[in-house]
DNA sequence: TGACATAAGATGTATATACACCTAAAAAGA
DNA sequence: TCTTTTTAGGTGTATATACATCTTATGTCA
């Protein structure tokens, strides 16, 4: 009879784990976006935020979370480098609970010198991975997004 | 002519990015799966470190972190804490610059004990996805991992 | 062999992420 | 109205992530 390796046995198909394989090419396109965005001096978070303020522009931080798909406490971290950098500023709302979040002209300015870089990143991605293809993946992110999002 | 609004014109079409979308996607469904493997005890990061640790044991740090997408950084904070709470130990190798890394005794445990939750989640997930969906779906993220990874 | 380049790992620093909990304000009900 | 619940946001704490840089060990090659 064959010895038993020590590791064990009948464990989880981690290979098939949707959380793992997600996680992985996430952090790794992070990567590849960041190092292409790098000239522009924002990183790949900061200048999704920007983008997504300024067309949002006034909104409050529990709009923009959910439209990011972010814990609200995140995002409350992450916006205060961005108001710390004048990136952003913060207006009180009409219901006094709400601090309403605005892009600065100086956002603008940064998003327009970022921008070519990020084009050519996703330029990039898409020349080798296919648009068809990529637009159909975005429905399946935004499905899985849905999915595990759906209370029942 | 009909007022300019004070957000930029010509933007990125984030709505199509590559980074932006499964980093959101990535986000959601970590929280999913933590959610549900909290009774279990560990984190998705920790079980997922574990359970390829205890396949890949005895493995260096460069290794693992090539196997899991993450730099060797991350990976060593990641260690750390696995080793302060015995879920590893560290060997060094014939080349004295290498520590390898194995599963103790304790981490086996541990992912029996969070396996049924994990299993529970996966399956919920399948459940509503599509099982032949998903198997498509992690041929696309492996080609992104592999796009963004290619040196050329 | 000795000089140089490369590789593995750790550390300093900074950002990213989210849970538990707290405060204040608004909404809902009695 | 007044009590209760819900909601928006912030804080304390902990983990997750990665770049720049340092140290040490290995590999390369003249």
């Amino acid at each position: 009879m064959a010895p038993q390796t020590p590791t064990s046995q009948n464990q989880p198909a981690l290979g098939e784990c949707a959380c793992m394989n997600l996680r992985k090419t996430a952090r790794l396109i992070a990567q590849f976006y960041d190092q292409r965005l790098q000239p522009g001096g924002l990183r790949n978070t900061q200048f999704t935020l920007l983008v997504v303020l300024d067309h949002l522009s006034p909104v409050s931080i529990k709009n923009l979370a959910d439209h990011m798909g972010m814990d609200r406490t995140t995002l409350t971290r992450n916006l205060r480098l961005l108001e710390r950098d004048n990136y952003i500023t913060a207006q009180p709302g009409k219901d006094a609970r709400v601090r309403m979040i605005s892009a600065t002209g100086k956002a603008r300015v940064a998003i327009k010198e970022t921008q070519p870089y990020w084009q050519k990143a996703q330029g990039e991605f898409l020349q080798k991975f296919g648009e068809e293809r990529w637009t159909e993946m975005r429905e399946d992110l935004t499905e899985i997004s849905r999915i595990v999002t759906s209370q029942d």
